[in-house]
DNA sequence: CTCGTTTTGTTCTCCCGTTCACAAACTCCT
DNA sequence: AGGAGTTTGTGAACGGGAGAACAAAACGAG
């Protein structure tokens, strides 16, 4: 029998699934410039993190390296792909074509790691006629049609967070199963929608508690 | 008095403060619809998490709530704002002016949450003809002189990745010490820097791990 | 072939964060 | 005033993730 167990299947931690495209990232990086093997202590430099954890992380997708080697990087970069699901592409629609929506639309890094934007849409009539990144910007009636069409599983929410629930509604009405919330709201979703959220103010608010807290403790805190 | 105890050096569970803007945000809403007192059920349920972990979390800045009562919306609005730090404004630069530099020097939630733009930075010269969100797009060269004159510690990254090791060195170097990193790089920076980065590809990504996984699940153990 | 070197995969321990459950404290009604 | 009903604040149990440390496996030299 093959040594390929019935581990697809395994659950692999959501603090390791988070991580996982930072290494896919690092070892592109390695692959361009034409690194064909490296170690963990290497790949984890690279990425950022602790090479025993990198190590660990690894060890649940499966035994990709060689001791004494490390790992092929154009192997492990495959096996990281196909286990996160980004070896074919991901058809995405966006909602909200403001300035977010734009810079989204415009984003080439989705288009470069596995994801293709097939729709804009907006609310606002005096949008429609606009073309964003080669794409007109349509109703937000098209909505069901689209994600029909192109049968779409993943949307993002560029909206004001007003809207941004209402959106959401409509987006598990028509079979989106994942979504991603720009909108600073929180958004109420049924059992078996993923939903993750970037607020980026929240960042900045975080970034000024550390900060505060710098000019509070001078004497305290570690300051080099 | 405001017992300002030496509490406030206390340190919170980074949890915690990543958790502390929900509040806020949830605290804010509630009292522009008239709301003056709510329990910790409810603010939870604003918030999106559980009211245990909730009254956990606002345990830590100290005992702000009524027992059988609630809590104030005005006055915990505030003392979260100062524990954060948000009660006056931080200055703030953006470099790398591009779609997402535009959509971040636009963004309305950073000045309505105490954050100020003080000054938009890009490399290109040809950029520096715009004006974008009422400031000009100045030189990166500029970047000292700004951040002397305006007493910046915050700066937002949104370059190239290739630049953005590079324009996070020459911020650390010019006295900057939380940095807000949208470039999909990781950054390398001295201790008692802070960084933060925000990478829209990995959120999606994490997405399609999820919803791979949902099509593949029901029949486990799919040989492809 | 055997030994030494390198590097992975994994086990074990510790720590942080989440959740439960309950006593303390406050309000309101009678 | 006293008791019933609420709601907070927190002690304690629990689970998951991080890091150290080591055994297993591959390679190369002699």
């Amino acid at each position: 029998m093959t040594a390929r167990t019935p581990d697809s299947a395994r659950d692999i931690p959501e603090a390791t699934v988070a991580r996982l495209p930072v290494y896919l990232r690092a070892l592109i990086s390695l692959a361009e410039e034409g690194t064909t093997t490296c170690s963990s202590e290497e790949l984890a430099a690279f990425a950022g993190v602790n090479s025993a954890k990198l190590r660990k992380d690894l060890s649940y997708l499966g035994s990709y390296g060689t001791r004494g080697v490390g790992y092929d990087v154009e192997y492990l970069r495959y096996q990281i792909a196909r286990e996160i699901g980004v070896t074919q592409d991901w058809p995405v629609v966006i909602v909200g074509i403001g300035n977010l929506g734009h810079a989204l639309a415009n984003y080439s890094g989705f288009r470069s790691r596995g994801f293709r934007v097939v729709a804009l849409l907006d609310a606002d009539p005096d949008r429609h006629e606009e073309v964003v990144a080669g794409l007109d910007v349509r109703s937000f009636e098209d909505l069901e049609s689209i994600v029909a069409e192109h049968d779409v599983s993943i949307g993002v929410i560029a909206t004001p967070a007003v809207a941004a629930q209402s959106v959401a509604d409509r987006m598990v009405a028509t079979g989106i199963t994942s979504i991603l919330n720009f909108a600073p709201t929180v958004l109420s979703v049924p059992d078996g929608v993923g939903v993750r959220k970037v607020d980026l103010s929240i960042e900045l608010q975080i970034l000024a508690y550390h900060e505060q807290r710098k000019s509070v403790a001078p004497g305290a805190g570690a300051v080099s």
